[in-house]
DNA sequence: ATGGTGGCCCGGCCA
């Protein structure tokens, strides 16, 4: 089984690039971040010509989350529990080939002062509630999406830059600590123990091209999956325009592999 | 390294 994740920062804007790569790629399953979709618009139809059923969780101009599988969409749900989050929509879920998948889009803290930080925190602890309540740590469970957080100094290009910055903050790495300690591996990092492989890179300034990016979309797998997962990759090729000549998000790709 | 780019959709907001 082969999984994968990706922020496509607009699915309006990229799907030409997110099925060319589907196409040279086949993965089983597709969790999208940031489609930026209404429901209505996701373009169903198009990763069902690919052989792909999917779900989408969106309400149009921000966020919003989905799935493609060609493995199997069985009972799809939406958001964590509260109806804050039903306006947020930023979790989608549903059984692909027997894994609980989900695609996740963790909010953005933005500043360490700002409401939306703790926003962030509070939503954290909701998703290690959200897991107590419905799994069992040792089932099949698969969380992907854009964490917005560096799980350690060697997952952002200069740790001196972002002192006092989000998305290395010790709360945050604690709140993802704390979700991991419900029964979930980084695989990620279990490849590359060495880190300093990227998935995003600012559009600014160049970034890409001078390395200077952060680790921020993970794959999390519980133990039985773990168990089986046999690669853990970024492509980083996905962030470059693509030889058809679409242009690319500011993410790119996490694949993973599990002999499953 | 507080500028820069790209997405939303046309005035700023968001990342």
């Amino acid at each position: 089984m082969r999984l994968a994740t990706w922020n496509v920062n607009s699915l309006g804007a990229r799907l030409p690039l997110v099925l060319e790569w589907m196409e040279a790629n086949g993965p089983d399953i597709l969790c999208m971040q940031e489609t930026k979709l209404t429901d209505d618009a996701f373009p169903r139809a198009a990763f069902s010509q690919l052989g792909y059923e999917s779900t989408h969780f969106g309400d149009g101009r921000w966020n919003g989350v989905a799935i493609a599988s060609r493995v199997g969409i069985d009972a799809p749900t939406c958001g964590l529990d509260s109806e804050a989050d039903r306006h947020g929509c930023r979790l989608v879920a549903a059984t692909c080939g027997g894994v609980r998948v989900h695609s996740v889009y963790v909010p953005n803290g933005r500043r360490l002062d700002s409401e939306h930080y703790t926003f962030k925190l509070d939503w954290l602890a909701r998703l290690r509630e959200y897991l107590d309540e419905r799994y069992d740590p040792a089932s099949p469970v698969a969380l992907c999406g854009d964490f917005n957080i560096a799980p350690t100094d060697a997952d952002v290009w200069d740790p001196a830059h972002f002192v006092g910055m989000t998305h290395v903050s010790e709360p945050e790495r604690a709140a993802l600590g704390h979700i991991l300690d419900w029964g979930l591996v980084d695989v990620f990092s279990r490849f590359h123990p060495d880190g300093h492989i990227f998935s995003w890179w600012d559009y600014r300034a160049g970034n890409f091209h001078k390395g200077l990016g952060m680790r921020i979309d993970l794959v999390l797998l519980s133990a039985p999956l773990a168990a089986k997962c046999t690669s853990a990759e970024i492509d980083r090729d996905a962030r470059k325009k693509s030889p058809a000549g679409n242009k690319p998000s500011d993410h790119t790709v996490v694949v993973v592999d599990v002999d499953w």
